[in-house]
DNA sequence: GCGCGACATCGGCAATCGTCGTCATAGGCT
DNA sequence: AGCCTATGACGACGATTGCCGATGTCGCGC
C-alpha cells in the first residue's frame, strides 16, 4: 500500500502540500503540483477512501435495504438507484431483509456501523419500532412508506389510484362479475390497490363479494394457487385482477392448464408492470409503476437532504398508469 | 456519534479495556466487564466500523461488479452472494457496469480505494488490460472469466456441455433441421454453448449451416427479432436452440403472433432457466445453470482465499443440466 | 533612490478522526 | 525479591485541515 507520506517524499513535499493538489483545496505552484502529479502517477497512489471517510466524516456511500433484491420490480429499482447514485459519487451497500423485521434491524445496524451518509429502505411489514430506535439517525428515503420525522422523506407510489384505474377498466369493459387476487395484507401496497379498486366497482354500483377475493403472497406459485382457490369459490368471474404481475402470471398459467383462455374466458391485468409482463401469451395488460422514477427521485430526495439536512421533511407522491395489452376484453358472457 | 471514549469515561475505565471488552481480545475482570457493557447499553453505542477498518487493515466488505443486476440471471446470483456474505459478516457494494469496459475501470479503482477486501466479477467483455492492472491488488473471483494469476479464482459453468446437452436433447427427439439464436460473440459464455451444440449435432451426423444461425444480444426484443429473421433464412426449421431464455421468449412470443405453435410447428430449448422460464406457455425447457450454486461458491472460494492468501489459484466448473418443461416435441415433418 | 512595513503567496507542522495493540505499571501474592 | 494479574497510557492506521512561518512583492514616505 503506498500512502500519501510515500507520494510527499517522492515529489520532495509535504503531506499537506499533496492533499491540496489531490482535492484542489489551495493554491499550489503550478511547478509542484505538476510534480506531485508525476509522483502520484509514478507511485500508482490512490487515497484509501477508509482513512479519508474517517477524517471527512463522510464515507460517500449509501445503504439500500430491501425485501429481495431477484424480484424484478426491485432489481429494477436498485440498479436505478445504484446508477443515480454513482453519478453523484456515492456507492451503494445493498441488502436483502426478506421483510423479515429481525434481519432489517440487523443490517440497519451494521449499515450505521459503517457509517453510510444515507439510506434507502424499502420496508415490508411492521417496522415502526425498528424505525423510531434507528432511523432518525441516519438521513433516509422510504419507499412506499412514510412515517413523520425529521431526516426521513418518502417517495410513494398512489396504489389506490392504480387499484382505481385497474377497476375501472375492468368496468369500463363490461365486466360485473370480477374477482381478486390480492397481496399481503402487511403489506403497504396490497391494501390500497384493493381499496381502489373497489371503489371503482362502486362508483360501478357493483360490489365485491368476499367469496371472489382471495389473498395470497405476490408470488408466481401463490397467484397458481390462489387463481385455483377462486375458480372454486367464485366460478361465474368473467374478469380478474391480481394484485401484482407475478400473480397474475401464476393464475394466467392456471387458466391455460384448465383449457381456459385469456382473455376470451377471462380477462385478466395485474400490476407493476415487470419486464416479463410482455413476455407471456398474451401479454399482460397491467398498471405500471415508473420504476426509474422511483429509483431516481429516491437517490435525489436523499442528495437534496444530505446537502440540506434541516429541510421540512418530503413525500413525493409518483402515478402509476394503465399499460394496455391484450389479457383485456369484453365479457362473452 | 458516541465513541469508544465516551463509553470508558462512563464506565471508569480506560479505551483500551472497552476495546477488549467487545472483542474479547484480553481477559478483563467480569465486575468490570459488566460495567463497560452496561455503559455501551446505556449510551447505545456502537463501534465506528471507519475506523475500526483504518485500524485493522479490513473493510468486511466485498465488491460485487456484474454487467446488469436487473438481467434476472444476475439477480439471483446477486442475492446468492449477498446473502452468503453477510452470514459471514461481509457487506456487498452492488455495482453495475453494462459490460462497458470503461465503466468497469472505474467502479473497480472506487473498489480498491474504499479497500474492499474482495471481489467479485462477473466480467463481460475484453478487458485483460484491466484486469492486469488492478485485479491482482486484491483477492477477487471471476465469474465465467477465468486469468492465470495468483489471488485469482474462477467459478465455471461448462457451457460447452449445456450447448451439448441442448444439442442432444433436440437429435434425440428426432430434429434434422434446427436453427440456433446466439449471443453476444465477445461473451464468454454465447460461443462456448454454441460449439456444445454443434458437437451433439455433428456427432449425429448433422451439420449447422450459416444460414440457420443468427446472432443477437441476449435480450427479448433481440430474440424476437432474430427469430424473424431465421424465419426468413430457414423456414424449413423444426426446433429452435437459443442461447438464453429472454431470446428464446422472445422468439416464442414472435412465432406465436405468426400463428406457430410451440411445440408442434417447433420446438425450442433456452439457457439459463430464469425464474421466468416457467411462465410463459408452454413452459420452457431449458438448460440450467446453477444459480445458487454459483453464488455461494463464489463467496466460498473468495474467503477461503482471504484466510490462505496464498493458496494456488483455483478454478471450479459447475454442470449445466437440462430442464424438461413443455417447449419440445418430436418433429411433425 | 532607498528603507521599511503591509500584505499576498506558498509550504510545512501537527492535531484530529475512532479504534486497536503493545508496552508499561500498580498492586497482590508467594 | 520475583511473578502474576488486571488495567492504563500511548502511538499507530492514512488522510485532512487550521494555523503558523518563510519568502517575495509592492507601495509609500523621506
Amino acid at each position: 500500500m503506498t500512502t500519501i507520506a510515500d507520494v510527499a517524499r517522492h515529489a520532495g513535499v509535504s503531506v499537506a502540500t499533496v492533499s491540496h493538489v489531490m482535492n484542489r483545496t489551495r493554491h499550489v505552484e503550478p511547478e509542484t503540483a505538476e510534480r506531485v502529479r508525476a509522483a502520484i502517477a509514478a507511485l500508482r497512489y490512490s487515497p484509501n477512501s477508509v482513512a479519508r471517510s474517517l477524517r471527512r466524516g463522510e464515507t460517500k456511500t449509501i445503504g439500500l435495504l430491501l425485501p429481495d433484491n431477484s424480484n424484478p420490480f426491485f432489481a429494477s429499482v436498485a440498479r436505478q438507484i445504484e446508477d443515480a447514485g454513482f453519478i453523484s459519487g456515492y456507492t451503494v451497500i445493498l441488502c436483502n431483509s426478506d421483510g423479515n423485521a429481525e434481519k432489517e434491524e440487523r443490517y440497519l445496524s451494521v449499515l450505521m456501523a459503517k457509517q453510510i451518509d444515507g439510506l434507502i429502505f424499502a420496508g415490508s411489514s411492521d417496522h415502526a419500532r425498528v424505525f423510531a430506535r434507528l432511523l432518525p439517525s441516519v438521513p433516509a428515503v422510504l419507499l412506499d412508506r412514510e412515517i413523520q420525522s425529521v431526516n426521513v422523506d418518502s417517495v410513494l407510489v398512489d396504489h389506490v389510484h392504480g387499484g382505481y384505474l385497474a377497476g375501472k377498466h375492468l368496468v369500463g369493459l363490461g365486466h360485473r362479475k370480477i374477482g381478486v387476487i390480492g397481496g399481503p395484507r402487511d403489506s403497504s401496497s396490497s391494501p390500497a390497490r384493493l381499496r381502489g379498486f373497489v371503489r371503482a366497482l362502486e362508483e360501478a354500483g357493483l360490489e365485491l363479494r368476499p367469496s371472489s377475493i382471495v389473498d395470497s403472497d405476490y408470488h408466481f406459485a401463490g397467484g397458481r394457487l390462489a387463481m385455483e382457490q377462486l375458480m372454486a369459490q367464485a366460478p361465474d368471474i368473467t374478469a380478474l385482477f391480481a394484485c401484482n404481475d407475478l400473480m397474475a402470471m401464476g393464475a394466467l398459467t392456471l387458466l391455460r392448464s384448465r383449457g381456459l383462455r385469456v382473455p376470451d374466458d377471462m380477462s385478466m391485468i395485474g400490476f407493476d408492470d415487470i419486464p416479463y409482463a410482455v413476455t407471456t401469451w398474451p401479454p399482460l395488460t397491467t398498471i405500471a409503476q415508473p420504476v426509474e422514477k422511483i429509483g431516481t427521485r429516491a437517490v435525489s430526495l436523499l442528495l437534496e437532504r444530505l446537502s440540506e439536512p434541516e429541510a421540512p421533511s418530503r413525500r413525493e407522491v409518483l402515478a402509476p398508469v394503465l399499460v394496455e395489452r391484450e389479457s383485456c376484453a369484453p365479457p362473452r358472457r
